[in-house]
DNA sequence: GAGTGTCGTCAAGTATCTTGACTATATGGA
DNA sequence: TCCATATAGTCAAGATACTTGACGACACTC
């Protein structure tokens, strides 16, 4: 075979941003496959994304925009698309008619219980491949740096910058 | 303030899935804002992506498709792209008439060392958050993760499905 | 040289996300 | 009360990332 470009031994990067990625998008991979196959066809990156801002009680359109990191609109588009799914529904907010409170349907909350169960197999999985102590401590190295992002920032729980700087 | 729904006290997710999304998103906006501070205002997430599987050397454009995890059209339009910006350039495989070699430029080289002066800089960053100890713990679980997945799936280092499954 | 498969391209469509402009309601004060 | 200003949500248009399908050019085998 060829080899005269080196291509055999050229390494994938080894930093920890590429690593992060990647373990985050076979997470990802591995939940959204299992979830469609669940029967959930409806689930997206974007769309999991969006729904780990909305709590299980709901809650208000404009505070789920705070929490994500995205415009407005994209999360206006995101919540279109759930909504016309049947995965959640709008109602007014009877405290200020301007506002709209987002909850989950029925379909919505048997999704939420579906996910629930499917991270706790691929956590086993992980747990499986790499030992619990080694897991343990990749959880506790990742809610430090979690910690250690919201200090640097303002004080929100979130990678969210500043959300009070030019408002 | 209004206090009725339990806005205040719900807590955003605590997984091993959301952690490693949060992580990954975090240390890619601190690096493209740095990578755009330093000039390189072509830098996306989606070329980023790519580019780390481009190695110095350059490579063919097949190899690369079959590398990433995307469709050859995505891929391609990402390098039409980048071509465009002038960091790569496709240069025809002499050994394949078929084939395109594709390579960076002098501003394509420029881009990566600063890349690689950014990533130390950010992994300093994290190391004087958590300590070198847990970063280093950190590192090791990410490595072996992905070292289970490639054993659980053929062979090959990435989370790319099997390329030769229905090949 | 004919058949088959690989490499890259063209074209069109979908999903996600962004900026800008706008409507309706709320709030705080003259 | 009325007005100014700010906030909540919407509408519209466009950019980017990615997908499927179809295709032309070359390579490889027989």
């Amino acid at each position: 075979m060829v080899k005269e470009l080196d291509e055999k031994s050229e390494t994938l990067p080894d930093h920890v941003g590429w690593r992060l990625w990647q373990a985050s998008r076979a997470w990802h991979a591995e939940f959204a496959a299992a979830m469609r196959a669940a029967g959930h066809a409806w689930f997206t990156e974007a769309r999991a994304g969006l729904l780990g801002y909305i709590p299980r009680g709901g809650t208000r359109q404009s505070a789920l925009i705070e929490r994500s990191a995205t415009s407005k609109q994209a999360v206006q588009q995101l919540l279109d698309g759930l909504e016309a799914e049947g995965v959640l529904e709008r109602l007014p907010d009877p405290r200020d008619g301007r506002g709209k409170l987002v909850r989950y349907t029925r379909k919505g909350l048997d999704a939420l219980q579906d996910g629930d169960r499917i991270k706790l197999e691929i956590e086993h999985g992980y747990v499986a491949r790499i030992g619990r102590e080694r897991f343990d401590t990749l959880m506790d190295a990742l809610r430090a740096l979690d910690r250690g992002r919201s200090e640097a920032s303002g004080e929100a729980g979130n990678l969210r910058d500043r959300p009070s700087e030019a408002k």
